[in-house]
RNA sequence: GGCCCCAUCGUCUAGUGGCCUAGGACACCACCCUCUCAAGGUGGAGACACGGGUUCGAAUCCCGUUGGGGCUGCCA
């Protein structure tokens, strides 16, 4: 048996969709597993899409998900093969020239009162090359095309219901489904894993496969779409689809490969938390299901928090640093002051992002004052609670336990509770009502910056 | 309109004729823990779209209905 081939082919549209990650990584955990190759080329035969910076973009978004290919293809500098594909199937009779315009095709579907669609006008006039013409491809009439997929069944498409596709426009250039074909064919693919909305396609393939005279069929996979809360199809205009953009946030990678496999795969026994060597192990195109998945971002978060908790101090600031790195106050970022709180920030975040404000007190001169946690918090027993505080704080032993029973001590001479009684001191030294464990983060920033911010809300009050 | 695909809790799913008074995870609710927020613990609510068959027996097989989606370009 040969070695399996797989392909993941996007066209360059200026960022990785989520569901195409998900093709890719389906492709690839059957390549990894399988010894076979996993090729990735980029279908940029549309000129418009044909963007360098887009196909970089392309490649490092793979790379970080940790995917990486064995062969690299363009199809835009691969346009003799698909010439000499379209000569092979106009010397075979398979194909015949059209000079119908979109206008000309869409009148006449209108006078017909039928269907929209290409009706066969030049099918039997015998036209040659010239200007303004396509080359169509002559679909049989009679017969049916079967779709080998392993997800949906074997489909079977009426061949009459086909229309005779556009194979070549009138630059001259080839269209998407002749190249598709003929570089699968030429590239000796085994399997075709892709997004289900191509599955209307495919019997075009099929057809074009076969009077190129390539043998045998590729097994396809057309997996279930990812839709949004709405059902339907992820849109970038309408929803955060680029995996570039979760990358910002500060998802993990390995947790986006996992969360990626699992919409539309699972390994039978309820686990979910998989690593990347058992997702090769145990990832099967055959057990892939067939209902459209949503991308539910809120698992997605849990997941990654649970990633994040999950690795080493040392890991997970170096996890965090480049994140912290693009703050505004980056020059006044301190290595090791960010380590000494990192363990408490490490169990309260989902995402890598979400660090900057939970740190950032530490780093400025001025906290951030968030109004609504000063409104909220700075009223009723404030001046006093910060008065008693900054008396206490002057001479107490600078550390967790004793700033605690301080404020305690402080809070209960005004008849407040713990939880009460830090909330003012929290906004006036951090800025926010929520952060990393109050003791501590005073301990790390200091006597003399904590005593400084404390007069200094005081005095505002 | 035509062709094709899909249908278990809100979501991702387990379930491949009896183990299902349908299991897990995320989300949600309550309580516990607690210096905020998380995390953690305990408990709870929550689904087989509908109608016909087949069968001793159906979430599981068949048909139909309804609903949703995709494609229908000289885009990919």
């Amino acid at each position: 048996m040969v070695a399996p081939r797989l392909r993941f082919a996007p066209s360059p549209t200026g960022f990785l969709h989520v569901g195409g990650a998900r093709s890719a990584l389906y492709n690839w955990l059957t390549a990894r597993r399988t010894g076979g190759a996993f090729v990735l080329r980029i279908e940029d035969t549309d000129d418009e899409r044909n963007r360098e910076e887009w196909v970089d973009d392309l490649a490092d978004a793979l790379r970080w998900l940790g995917l990486d290919w064995d062969e690299y293809y363009r199809q835009s500098s691969r346009g003799d093969l698909y010439a000499a594909a379209a000569r092979q199937l106009e010397e075979s009779g398979h194909t015949y020239w059209c000079e119908c315009t979109r206008e000309a095709i869409d009148a006449r579907a209108k006078e017909r009162g039928g269907p929209p669609g290409y009706d066969g006008f030049c099918r039997d006039r015998d036209l040659g090359p010239g200007d303004g013409r396509v080359v169509r491809f002559r679909t049989p009439r009679e017969g049916a095309t079967v779709v080998p997929d392993v997800v949906r069944g074997n489909p079977s498409f009426e061949n009459s219901t086909i229309e005779d596709f556009v194979l070549v426009r009138s630059n001259g250039k080839a269209m998407f489904i002749l190249a598709n074909a003929v570089d699968d064919g030429d590239m000796r693919m085994t399997h075709v894993v892709r997004g289900e909305e191509h599955l209307p396609n495919t019997p075009k393939y099929l057809l074009l496969w076969d009077a190129l005279g390539y043998g045998e069929h590729p097994v396809f996979a057309h997996l279930p779409l990812l839709v949004n809360e709405k059902r339907q199809k992820l849109s970038k205009r309408r929803d955060p689809v680029a995996v570039e953009q979760y990358r910002e946030e500060g998802y993990l990678p390995d947790v986006m490969v996992n969360f990626l496999a699992l919409i539309g795969w699972g390994p039978g026994d309820g686990r979910e938390k998989l690593t990347r060597e058992e997702l090769i192990a145990e990832f099967r195109l055959e057990d892939v299901g067939s209902s459209p998945g949503f991308f539910d971002v809120a698992k997605l978060r849990s997941f990654n928090g649970d990633a994040i908790r999950a690795l080493s101090a040392a890991d997970f600031v170096a996890a965090a640093l480049p994140f912290l790195e693009r703050a505004p106050w980056s020059d006044r970022l301190d290595r090791t002051t960010f380590e000494r709180i990192a363990p408490l920030v490490q169990e309260r975040v989902a995402v890598l992002s979400e660090v900057v404000p939970m740190v950032d007190f530490l780093f400025l001169d001025e906290p951030e004052i968030e109004q609504a946690s000063w409104d909220k918090t700075m009223k009723g027993d404030a001046a006093g609670v910060l008065d008693g505080v900054l008396a206490a704080y002057e001479s107490v032993t600078w550390e967790p336990d004793a700033l605690k029973d301080a404020l305690t001590a402080v809070g209960e001479a005004a008849g407040l509770k713990l939880a009460k009684a830090q909330a003012p001191v929290r906004v006036a030294v951090t800025g926010r009502t929520v952060g990393p464990p109050l003791f501590e983060s005073l301990e790390v920033l200091g006597r003399d910056r904590v005593l400084a911010r404390l007069r200094a809300a005081r005095s505002r009050l």
